[in-house]
DNA sequence: AGAATAGTGTCTTTCAGACAATATATG
DNA sequence: CATATATTGTCTGAAAGACACTATTCT
C-alpha cells in the first residue's frame, strides 16, 4: 500500500471533471426608506443587455468568502460589510455557456458607504428597488422553478425603469426570492438589521426602525418595536445610550451605540 | 460584435483553473431515544482511517440535489427523504488533495428506511450517537475555526467507541456542528422533524416528542408539547387523527397521519 | 392493585399587537 | 401655537413554562 505521500504526489485531479464555480454577490442597501439591489447591466454573451447579479469566477486560491469579500470591494467598493453565504445554486442548465454553480453570498451595505459606477459604462451598474410580496412557502426550495404560492418581485430602477424577472439574468430572480426571504427570516432573531445602519456607533430607534420596515415591507408599530429592541439588546449591553441628536425635526432622537457580543472589545 | 451563438460556440471553460466540488451528505436518524448520524471509515488517503460523512464527486450531468439524492441512495439505501442543503464549504486547505469545495446537505431518514453496510469491509459505516452542548452562537459563521463559545461535539459508536473531533477526517467535525444548530434552529418552525418518523400515516404524539427531544438534547414537557403541536398542526389540517394505537405497553396512544400541504395530489 | 404510558387542566408569567397619551424639538 | 418626531404607558389576548391531575391499558 502506498503512502499519504506517495498518494497525495500521484493523486490527478483532472481525472474528473470539474463544473465552473461563481461566486455571486446580492449587494443589499437601505435608502428613501425602502430596501435596494446592486445589479449590472451584462455587457457580454448570454443574457447580453439583461441586469444581473454581480459575480465572479472563484480563484483556486481563495475561499468563496475571500472571493466575496474582493467582489464586493471591485464592485461597490466597500470592505468590512456583513456578508453571509445565502445558498448555492447549481441547476445543470442554468447557464447556457458550461456547467456552472454559483455559490451567493447577501451583503448589507450601509447606503453612505456603497460607491458602484453608474454611469453608462462598461459595467453599467445601478440600485434597484425592491418589492417582493412573499408567498408563505417558509421552508420552500430555493431551486424549485413552480413555486405554488409564488410571490412576485418587482424591481424600480432609478429612472422609475420597472423591470420584471424576464429582464434579469440566469436564474437571478429566484437567487434574489431567496435572498429577500432570508433577510426576513432572520430579521428578527439575529443582527442583520444592524448592517444597514449608516453609523452604527451613533443610530437612533427609528432609523433602525425604517430598516426593519424596508426589509419587512410594510410598517411596524413604533411604540412594540421600541420595546422589543430595548429588551432584547440594551439588557444584553449590546446597544447602549450615548446622548440626544443634534439638529433634527421634531424632538431629537437618543442615539444609541451597537456593539457586536464579540467585537473588537 | 459576435452572435450569442457564435459566442457559446467559442467560449472555452478551460480557461479557468477549476476546483472540485464534492457533495457530502449528513445522513442523520433517531434511534434509541438519540439522534445518531451515518459515518463511514475511510479506506484511501487522505485521513486513511478516520471517520467521515459519505460524499461524492458532482458529476457534470447532475445537479446538487440530484448527486446527493444519488449519494444517499448509494449510501444508505433509502430514496425520497427529506433532504435540504446545508452549507457550502470552501477554505483553500480543507483537502489536502487539491482544491474541493464541498457543498454539504442534512438528510432526514427514519431509522427503519436506514440500510447501511456495518461490516467491516471495503466500506465500513457505522452510526453515532450525537451529542452537543451548544454554544449560544446562533448567527456565528460556519467555517470560522475558532469560535469563542466552542460547542463541544461528542460521537458515540455503537460498540461505545467515543470519537472526538480530532478522529474526524477533513473540516467535517464542523459540519456536523453546523448541522445540528440548524437542525435545532429549524425544529419549531418547520416540518423538519416529521421526516424522522416511522411511518407519517401512524405515528403518536409521543414518537414525535421523542424526536424533538434527541434533536434539541433535552427533555420536553408533555402536556406543553402536545398543546403546541395540537395547536400549530391539527387546526390546520396537517395532522389528523387516525384512530388508536394497538398492543402497546400502557394507555394506547391516539395515531395521527401527517399530510404535507403540497403533498402529492 | 401496581406499573406504565397517554392525555387534560390550571396557574403564572411573558410577550405581541393595538392604540392612547405625553415630551421635546422647530418654525 | 401648530407641526413633527420621539418616547412612554396601558389594555387585551395569546402563548410559554411549570406542574398537578386524570385515563386507559397490561401484568
Amino acid at each position: 500500500m502506498q503512502s499519504e505521500q506517495q498518494y497525495l504526489q500521484n493523486y490527478d485531479p483532472s481525472q474528473f471533471e470539474h463544473p465552473s464555480v461563481t461566486v455571486d454577490i446580492l449587494i443589499f442597501t437601505v435608502t428613501d426608506k425602502k430596501l435596494h439591489l446592486l445589479l449590472i447591466r451584462r455587457n457580454t454573451h448570454p443574457f447580453l443587455g439583461k441586469w444581473a447579479i454581480p459575480g465572479g469566477f472563484l480563484r483556486i486560491d481563495e475561499s468563496a468568502d475571500q472571493a466575496a469579500a474582493r467582489r464586493i470591494r471591485e464592485e461597490a467598493g466597500v470592505k468590512d460589510v456583513h456578508l453571509e453565504q445565502l445558498y448555492t445554486f447549481s441547476a445543470v442548465n442554468r447557464d447556457p455557456r458550461t456547467r456552472v454553480i454559483s455559490i451567493a453570498y447577501l451583503a448589507t451595505v450601509p447606503f453612505g458607504k456603497l460607491h458602484y459606477s453608474a454611469g453608462t459604462g462598461a459595467d453599467e451598474a445601478a440600485l434597484f428597488s425592491i418589492e417582493c410580496t412573499a408567498g408563505k412557502n417558509s421552508s420552500g426550495h430555493p431551486e424549485s422553478s413552480g413555486s405554488k404560492e409564488d410571490e412576485c418581485l418587482t424591481l424600480t430602477g432609478p429612472d422609475g425603469e420597472i423591470i420584471t424577472e424576464a429582464s434579469l439574468a440566469f436564474d437571478h430572480a429566484r437567487i434574489i426570492r431567496t435572498a429577500v426571504q432570508r433577510m426576513r427570516g432572520k430579521l428578527d432573531y439575529t443582527d442583520l438589521a444592524f448592517g444597514f445602519l449608516e453609523d452604527p456607533k451613533a443610530f437612533s430607534l427609528s432609523e433602525l426602525r425604517l430598516i426593519h420596515e424596508a426589509i419587512l415591507g410594510h410598517k411596524l408599530d413604533i411604540g412594540n418595536f421600541r420595546r422589543t429592541i430595548k429588551r432584547d439588546y440594551e439588557a444584553s449591553g449590546r446597544i447602549t445610550e450615548k446622548g440626544l441628536e443634534k439638529g433634527a425635526v421634531g424632538r431629537p432622537a437618543m442615539l444609541y451605540c451597537f456593539s457586536q457580543e464579540d467585537g473588537p472589545l
